[in-house]
DNA sequence: CTGAAAGCGCTAACAG
DNA sequence: CTGTTAGCGCTTTCAG
């Protein structure tokens, strides 16, 4: 069944031409020969069916049109979305993305970077944004280009890199004044384990907006979930339900929950669902993202918006300058604005009975 | 900053050893030498922090332990839990996955195939299951392994390949059936356009069990949505809320609905919502596949569930098998049973007032 | 305008 | 127990 493999000297033959020819040919260097000699050339190739063996062109170059992209899990359809619009841009600039599923494993991210440099890839796009890229020092300092999203940079990182981040902390202080604004005062916050550098500015900005409201913060509220096993975190909305049910049924409640996305943001739906309390009526919520499944629920989730696909888009250009050397020197830490996107599961306090 | 890379020979200089004795460590046959051999290399490759190049390896065992995975879109939380699911199986059978988004289009499917097996790929699994495979039928020729998801055999495929399915019939018949049990006779069946495989079998199995009930079968029931641009069908939501809206404003509007999987059903919820209706109060919705948020959504989902895990650990077996030729000869077609989720989205139609 | 030759980094006989 | 050798399929000077 396997018939043999095609190459480069079968095209020759049948061409009769040279395989540098063929070569020459399949890189479009055909104007330093006659149009019919390319033209016999391109014949043989669709005859024969042939495609370059890139292993071995990628041997002799040593160039691979492949970035890496390492996210949490694409079960998680946040970065689903993400994948695919990174994706879009990539193949956009001519670049295949291998996409790998860290699970916020450090050995794990590390073992799948590893392996991209293996196979000579030398850009990676860090979906996740862990405290510390420590695990990719080496790599980096072999030259292992890193562009990272939502993870400004620290003054701890020792490993250089780009990035381009939602401004998180402005993102949360919207989140925590607009639910000031509707009368909250006693707001969950609601996340995973705070171990990324983004849910820690999410913090950082929700506090601020209640101190700048002089409203008193109260360290009770802050839900902060273990690591989910299994599938990284595509479960958000496990520990959301749980936090909502624990924060919930407590004496004296939350009015409103700020979740640090949107699939928390779902799991605290489920959680108030679980108490017999109403969105918004008995509770509001909150989340962050802006994924597709926001305006579907019911109520439609009321968030912050991170314009994915510009910033995807703005990772890849950044990532494939540093690749192709046409940008070099200091990393480009690039910021964009968050925005708030107010619909169903919010409303005033005095709404409540 | 890109320091030179490091070859097999900067590792064999510094263990002052051959070339192919680190080869040989490398890959495992360290019985035949000196333990002290085999541990001056080790440390020679630690020190240097060496990685074999694997496009050369490549080229020359002709072996890339690394399989295709072609769906519509990982945006869609269905495939995003899908890839994961075949990256678990893969990862553990030693296997890298390399996902490609299709977007339902033969030609991106072609082209995204001919970049696999460029690259030395030799298996693909298939998640969407369009009509034909026609479109494939080249390199299917040359020897490339497809095992298809959700996608049994017809007579009229020229394209060898494994398969692995839910019996999308039985789940469609289950899903109609138990709407009817319910009382319901008149039930939407809402859909993206049926040009796949499964798609065919749901509305098939839809049409079955309503005749075995003797119902009337009403042909205005059947939605059938047109293909969405941009993002493949990531947004069966879309559809389905047109869908459920158009069919729920009419006169004699259907009391339930069976979605042709959860995203629609999720757009069915908002569509229904839309015009003021509850679920399950004033309309029934059935979905299909139970992915995790179909227990999360307000009601939870009745739906019907697909095993996805235990199928593509399945899937990616006949396929690995193929590929290592531990598994030759006529093609397999297997097929899992699905089982109907009860849950909070359906209910009998005398609960309408 | 076209071809010959060398070599990318690795593996696997086969010698020693 | 270890090293020598000969390519894998391609690109790329450099000659003709």
């Amino acid at each position: 069944m396997l018939s043999e493999e095609v190459t480069i000297h079968d095209v020759a033959r049948i061409a009769r031409v040279s395989p540098s020819t063929v070569s020459n040919v399949l890189n479009g260097r055909t104007e330093r020969m006659r149009p019919e000699t390319s033209e016999r050339v391109r014949r043989a190739i669709k005859q024969l069916g042939y495609a370059p063996n890139q292993a071995a062109r990628q041997l002799k170059t040593g160039f691979v049109p492949v970035i890496g992209l390492i996210v949490p899990s694409v079960a998680n359809p946040f970065w689903g979305a993400f994948a695919r619009s990174v994706e879009k841009a990539a193949l956009a600039a001519g670049y295949q993305v291998l996409l790998c599923n860290g699970e916020r494993d450090p050995e794990r991210e590390q073992r799948y970077a590893e392996s991209l440099w293996s196979r000579g890839i030398r850009g990676v796009i860090f979906g996740s944004s862990p405290v510390s890229f420590d695990h990719l020092l080496g790599l980096s300092e072999r030259g292992l280009q890193v562009v990272a999203f939502d993870r400004q940079a620290q003054r701890a990182d020792q490993v250089g890199f780009d990035s381009i981040s939602v401004d998180n902390e402005l993102g949360a202080r919207l989140a925590a004044n607009y639910l000031v604004t509707l009368g909250h005062h006693r707001i969950g916050f609601l996340s995973g384990p705070i171990r990324t550098v983004n849910r820690l500015k999410r913090l950082e900005g929700f506090r601020a907006a209640l101190e700048d409201a002089s409203v008193p913060f109260d360290e009770q509220l802050i839900w902060e979930g273990a690591l989910s096993s299994s599938f990284g975190d595509i479960e958000g909305t496990d520990i959301g339900r749980v936090a909502a049910r624990d924060l919930l049924s407590r004496p004296n409640r939350p009015t409103a929950l700020f979740a640090i996305n949107d699939m928390y943001a779902f799991g605290a739906y489920a959680g108030a669902r679980d108490l017999g309390l109403r969105i918004p009526h008995d509770v509001s919520v909150v989340g962050f993202d802006d994924i597709v499944l926001a305006e579907i629920v019911d109520p439609p989730l009321t968030t912050i918006r991170q314009p994915l696909e510009p910033m995807m888009q703005a990772a890849v250009k950044l990532l494939i300058g540093r690749l192709e050397e046409t940008r070099t020197g200091s990393p480009e830490h690039t910021m964009v604005t968050p925005e708030l996107i107010v619909r169903g599961s919010t409303a005033r306090i005095s709404a409540r009975d």
